[in-house]
DNA sequence: ACTAACTTGTGAATGAATTCACAAAGCTTC
DNA sequence: GAAGCTTTGTGAATTCATTCACAAGTTAGT
């Protein structure tokens, strides 16, 4: 298959996040023009970007709104139930531990780590906090597909590494680094920072 | 001035990141092969995106250390202190009340801004909570620079109006949701569960 | 002062993503 | 079943971003 960018994937999931919206009113059909206007995008770039995966829509008419959210959800890998483990208990690891959107959209936790004694034994909103030289054990038991890295700077990269021998293949990163990983292994990270200061550059540099 | 893309920008929050670490262990120069190293890009682009505000480097030696951060400081307006209100002071307001990025890089939290009985009054690290009703009053006196927008989807553009009218020029969204905003308005958006979806994209995808 | 080794800055070339534009196909009305 | 209105799917054109490649400037060694 063509490689896909990610910007066609962020957009496909933003897709997804309306139709399910539209679906609970219970409405049938949406065109691509709608699906654009609500999503911020354009019709062409809709059809654009779900051409890439087969043709859902019927000409003159639109797309079935619960066809086209299952054909999302299927392209998007949300079918299954993904594992996610996080690391680091500390006040991000803690906001992300509680965060609903991990249930909702399949992704089930199923621990966190830490290496301060104070945190671990602990329990942040029903998820056990493990001490993180339980990491590789309970990796092998029960393989994660996912680790939230949620550690400070300066311990990032080694815990990558560890992630990346207990074989994980995909991390989501809160820490304001660039991290190092063989190609198999995908990383997004979330950077705070970084987009403070696209606001604070798009403030000094308007018209 | 040539429009510049977000990319680009983003490249320079990292390379300042880096700088500053560098700048910290007493080093004066360094060359846009070591930078792009140290960010995953190439030098091409480094110099490529210097280029468009200037030419900084000395050939043959490469980058003076702490002149380049300063003058990314500079470009990204770190110079001057941005004033920041946060919208919602639940789960996610909170963790962003306790974040130190934002004094870190000279943005300065005016004050938190709900609307439920029990939260109004309360401090969130030190961090004043007010009723949302009084924002436009507040806004008044202390116009705010940015606002940091955590609140439920299903209020998130009614709140985003109330910003507009009261003149707000950035946005940082933390609910997953397009916003509508008028064109002099820069909106960022900060989305767990779409980065959740790529992963999952990527993890399903993968040859 | 000359040579060798580096490194920048930048047009030109390439590659990637978005937009255009229109044929093909579906619905509705008469 | 024909005319009129709508909307998809997709090559072609365009716009945007990255990479290439090299002249020009700097340092160091002899």
């Amino acid at each position: 298959m063509k490689r896909i960018a990610d910007s066609t994937v962020r957009r496909l999931s933003a897709y997804l996040r309306f139709l399910e919206d539209f679906e609970a009113r219970g409405l049938s059909t949406i065109s691509s023009d709608e699906l654009a206007r609500r999503c911020g995008t354009t019709s062409a770039q809709v059809r654009k970007d779900l051409s890439f995966f087969g043709s859902f829509g019927k000409r003159g008419l639109g797309y079935s709104v619960p066809e086209l959210a299952g054909r999302l959800r299927e392209i998007l890998g949300l079918g299954r139930q993904w594992k996610v483990v996080i690391i680091g208990a500390g006040k991000i690891g803690a906001a992300l531990a509680q965060y609903r959107g991990f249930k909702q959209r399949g992704f089930k936790i199923l621990a966190a780590y830490d290496s301060s004694a104070d945190k671990v034994g602990k329990t942040l909103e029903g998820i056990a906090v493990r001490d993180i030289n339980h990491l590789e054990k309970d990796a092998h038991k029960e393989p994660p597909d996912i680790a939230v890295l949620a550690v400070p700077s300066e311990n990032a990269q080694a815990v990558v590494d560890r992630l990346v021998r207990a074989g994980i293949k995909a991390i989501l990163n809160f820490a304001p680094t660039q991290l190092q990983v063989p190609s198999d292994v995908t990383v997004k990270t979330v950077n705070m920072a970084m987009e403070l200061e696209s606001l604070s550059f798009a403030l000094t540099n308007r018209d």
